[in-house]
DNA sequence: GTGAAAGCGCTAACAC
DNA sequence: GTGTTAGCGCTTTCAC
């Protein structure tokens, strides 16, 4: 029966007042801290229960100088990807009492610094960020945060703390490798352009880079600007292939435009993988739903996210080398060819 | 060239000495307030860039009583809807100095109370939360709190202070008379078997309401446990046609299973929509990339998200009689009969 | 097992 | 235009 609308939200004393006790003895009950007798401890709760009381973080914050939020800063939640890796922090964190707060920056690096800032101004206990790639100003407020900073996705580059993810350099390296064993080689790519999407852009020069190993060039290459969908795919792998009819094989930078195109090639009656291999990047669940399945590679999202969460709520040490490097893991799906 | 990972964090006090002001004065310029000259208002700026000073809110909260976050509590994040109410909101919030927290209940009351706890306890703004239904203490919390609550999505109900979003009852309805129109008679619905999604529920009772006037009863229906893809979709419009071979319509309770569904009947070579209808909900951005396109309603996401971002920052007033109500689109597609 | 006092880093209110 | 003082609601520390 708690009154309606209080003007004042109720605090600590308001609980002491009702239950009779002090306010220290109070703080000990609702935090589990200290020994409090049954009794005592029985008579707070039900105060506090009845009182409707929810305690005030911020001044708890201030006082214990301890914030149980992890700040996660991430480029993009239209993508599935991100949200992904976000599960598995959750995941990990939902048992140490810390939780995570999120940021997007929409792949801007300015905005990755105001988020960066308006996080840190909330003192968290530690940062978990997508990439290696930040802002001089960026690096000064984390390294002046002193919190563990865990840089997640890429693991190509130096860590400011640490880096949990792929090297997605290899990744691409891979993707390579597997197009050429099965014999294509009049191989085209496209991607985003997007001049800060640096996990694209490392993929593909691990592409490319294995393939001038085997004396290959690209053989066309697409760019396309703003987010990824089925139709994007669509109307790309159409104008690719009106372009240069004679390509024998589609990389994606992603699965979503990958799918779309795959869906294209279908329907246009292509053979695949026989007369054209495709293949995308990410292993997204929606590939299992499709009439074939598209070869790409797992970028252990979920894993990503969980050791992220691991290092920063001390689960686990961070390494020496500051590196947690996952193996990015290629599935062959129906769309290149077997030899 | 800030020193590396200092001991304690800086504080105003830092800068005000490196400045030569007082912390008053200090924080007046960080915050845009009040009147500073150009010389100290330059003064301080440099010195706190030099120091690399990020303010504590944790502090300036407690002494302002007032924190610029709105509390988000939504069910999922692996649903592609929730992020995009997420992107109106945050898009509408974006000039207001406030900021979005989201907290995630994977369609649990006991997850949604602990929640609310946790995000109103840090005392945010205002509070946006999905659904109508919610437990006596979660009501209690929001009465509490003493700000402006608004619940999304759905309007079907009892707001607590406002609702922003549609009726399923008549989303539900309306496809229901948009299927009898076209002359489909024997229908079977897929959903999920959640008896924590009120929405859907809202949906089909709407849906079978209008059929009962029509004279028509659904013909089948099938539910299922767990997230909704593709490939589930697929999955559970093979077994109830197997059961059911005698069915016309299928209405699913989300695209996502729609598509599923769709893509598998296309593969079966199954007459769409002569000898069947499909239909989903939601009108998903992936649907556009589809060989055939599904029909669907649109459940006017992001209006949603922007609507109620502008009522807790104050933007917009909230209606007299607490509903914000939209309009749920029909969206035809290729899955329906034109008659 | 419980309480009293001090203070976390800011900002509101007021003085100058 | 700038400074001083008090205090936000808790927790830390120490006393009993």
């Amino acid at each position: 029966m708690s009154p309606k609308r209080p003007p004042r939200p109720l605090t600590l004393r308001d609980v002491s007042e009702a239950a009779g006790v002090s306010e220290m003895t109070v703080s000990r009950v609702l935090r589990n801290r200290g020994d409090v007798s049954a009794a005592t401890r029985e008579k707070v709760l039900t105060a506090a229960r009845t009182l409707g009381y929810v305690p005030n973080k911020i001044a708890g914050g201030l006082a214990s100088q301890r914030v149980n939020l992890v700040a996660v800063v991430i480029p993009s939640l239209s993508n599935m990807v991100f949200p992904e890796v976000l599960g598995g922090i959750s995941a990990e964190l939902d048992d140490t009492g810390l939780q995570p707060v999120v940021g997007v920056t929409h792949y801007s690096p300015a905005r990755e610094d105001a988020v960066l800032y308006d996080m840190l101004s909330w003192r968290p206990t530690g940062v978990i960020l997508a990439g290696l790639e930040h802002s001089k100003a960026a690096r000064a407020m984390l390294d002046n945060a002193a919190i563990p900073v865990v840089e997640v996705m890429d693991i190509d580059g130096d860590p400011i703390d640490t880096a949990v993810g792929i090297s997605h350099r290899r990744a691409g390296r891979e993707m390579a490798e597997e197009i050429l064993r099965a014999g294509y080689r009049q191989i085209g790519f496209i991607g985003t352009h997007m001049p800060e999407d640096h996990r694209a852009r490392k993929r593909l020069a691990g592409f490319e880079e294995r393939l001038a190993e085997a004396g290959v060039t690209l053989a066309a290459r697409e760019f396309y600007q703003g987010g990824s969908s089925l139709l994007k795919g669509r109307e790309l792998t159409q104008r690719i292939l009106a372009r240069e009819p004679h390509l024998d094989f589609l990389y994606y930078s992603n699965d979503m435009i990958g799918a779309g195109g795959l869906i294209w090639c279908l329907e246009q009656g292509i053979d695949i993988p026989g007369k054209l291999g495709l293949a995308g990047f990410n292993a997204v669940e929606l590939l299992d739903g499709l009439p074939m399945r598209l070869a790409t590679t797992d970028a252990r999202r979920i894993d990503i996210g969980r050791r992220a969460a691991r290092i920063v709520s001390g689960k686990e040490a961070a390494p020496e080398n500051g590196i947690v490097a996952l193996t990015p893991t290629f599935i062959p799906g129906d769309t290149i060819r077997r030899i």
